[in-house]
RNA sequence: GGAUGGGUGGCAGAGUGGUCUAAUGCGCACGCCUGGAAAGCGUGUUUGCCGCAAGGCAACCAGGGUUCGAAUCCCUGCCCAUCCGCCA
């Protein structure tokens, strides 16, 4: 949620940072404004009709005890009552407005955001090792799955529908594998709290992390709306806090939590969608921080960096692009996408997405810290994929492949997994 | 699923119809005191709206009702807790 101190104070910055990002957005601020401006009014309207209620309340009190008459003044009490209760109602009406429109306008982009309006405008970074080669065909992960039985999308399906995968065999214990390594880097090399979150949570959690209003089609919601499943880890430990007066000393905190995610993803069909590359269901490994202000660009840099250090580790060759303006997610301000190199796809995966949503998270869940003496401020939340669990066993299967269809398992894998290969 | 008790400031917690924005304690900040510290003393310590400012006003979970007047009484909702039942 953007602050309404700003859209009143710098509405044209605010409008040419949203046109950035595409859409018609920007169009809404002036409505904002003016909702912002009849709801102030009322509400100045409001108290003073208090005021002068209350006040006149007490003085027929003191008529009241001295023993003199006090219809008159009851009398004119009423009418102001009257009056107080119909600007209750405008003003409820124009402040559920106000909160209506601002839960529905995106964060702004940071300054220095690459502009852009599609994927195709996202500059890459930088990029890491080599794309492998290989002296033999190279199948892909679906083919490689199938030979050594680690998936199986067909019962899956029989299950839960398109759209969802079952881990069979090898390819579950990988699937464990990969969680406990990247759990185990996390908490013991980059100082993560590791925390196992409900993966069931209320409306306003989902409201706070900005999956609602605007995207309930895309969720798992109960039937009677009041619980959702968890998209993404993102949502139960950034709200851990929600609410919560931070200290500064325990600023940054840092978590990080091994989630399955659910989501609709509605209409995605068609593309990206063979074997595991996008389902309903899976398992991701996610980075947190809520952190001061002052700090959030260099944490941003930092958690990015961690999630790389578990492609490093891993041995696959990946790459680093920025989102450009009009690709960025609705709470971010900024973002970093790792993309791991799918030898079987010949086309770079979306692994992790790490982004700064600065205190637009903050102010939707009511999350501040103080520090000593100073006013109460809105922390900055941040989060990364370290990493999602499907592309990275795709990706793995595919670069680690063999002549006769086996898997090498990468050495600091090994320990995880308990062997050094995936073969039948 | 059944029963009961609750939701007040950063925290704890008093307040059951009118000088209550709200006692008291704790925490925290600043000042005094001290060689220095602790203790002690003093001051301050939520948010929103109006205002250049000084300052003023409003808000005791939310909404509705009773009343001249509600933190306080009644109703509904949301949330929290405890006990019972069921259950991994």
């Amino acid at each position: 949620m953007l602050d309404i101190r700003l859209i009143r104070e710098q509405p044209d910055f605010v409008k040419s940072r949203l046109a950035t990002r595409g859409g018609d957005d920007h169009l809404k601020i002036d409505e904002v404004l003016a909702v912002d401006a009849e709801r102030r009014r009322l509400e100045t309207a409001l108290q003073r009709c208090n005021a002068d209620r209350k006040r006149l309340s007490k003085e027929i009190g003191g008529t009241r005890s001295r023993g003199e008459d006090s219809t008159a003044a009851e009398e004119r009490v009423r009418q102001i009552g009257e009056e107080s209760a119909e600007l209750v109602r405008q003003a409820a009406v124009a402040e559920e407005r106000q909160r209506d429109l601002l839960l529905n306008i995106p964060n702004l982009p940071h300054v220095n955001a690459p502009v852009g309006t599609t994927a195709a405008e996202n500059p890459v970074i930088r990029s890491w090792g080599e794309k492998p080669q290989f002296d033999h065909p190279v199948l892909d992960h679906v083919a490689l799955g199938a030979k050594l039985k680690l998936f199986d999308a067909e019962r899956a399906t029989k299950l839960s529908g398109s759209g969802f995968i079952c881990f069979t065999g090898a390819g579950a214990r990988l699937e464990r594998a990969l969680i406990q390594f990247m759990l185990d880097l996390h908490t013991r090399e980059h100082g993560y709290v590791e925390v196992s979150p409900p993966f069931l949570v209320r409306r306003d959690c989902m409201v706070g992390t900005t999956q609602l209003p605007k995207f309930e089609e895309d969720m798992y919601g109960l039937e009677d709306g009041a619980m959702f499943l968890a998209p993404t880890a993102e949502v139960p430990v950034t709200n851990l806090h929600r609410e919560e007066i931070l200290s500064l000393a325990n600023l940054p905190k840092k978590y990080t939590a091994y989630t399955p995610c659910f989501r609709r993803e509605a209409g995605s069909a068609g593309r990206e969608t063979r074997g595991i590359i996008r389902v309903h269901q899976f398992d991701k490994v996610e980075l947190v921080k809520i952190t001061a202000p002052e700090d959030s660009y260099a944490e941003h840099e930092s958690l990015t960096a961690d999630a790389e250090r578990v492609l490093q580790s891993l041995g696959l060759h990946y790459r680093v692009i920025e989102l450009c303006t009009g690709d960025l997610g609705f709470g971010s301000a900024k973002t970093y996408d790792l993309e791991v190199w799918s030898p079987g796809q010949g086309a770079y995966l979306e692994v992790s997405s790490c982004s700064n949503f600065e205190d637009f998270q903050a102010r939707r869940m009511n999350l501040r810290f103080k520090e000593a003496d100073e006013k109460n401020r809105f922390c900055h939340t941040l989060n990364g994929s370290g990493t999602a669990l499907p592309r990275l066993f795709a990706a793995l299967l595919e670069a680690y492949q063999q002549r006769d269809g086996s898997v090498r398992v990468p050495e600091k894998l090994q320990r995880y997994f308990g062997e050094a290969e995936i073969r039948l």
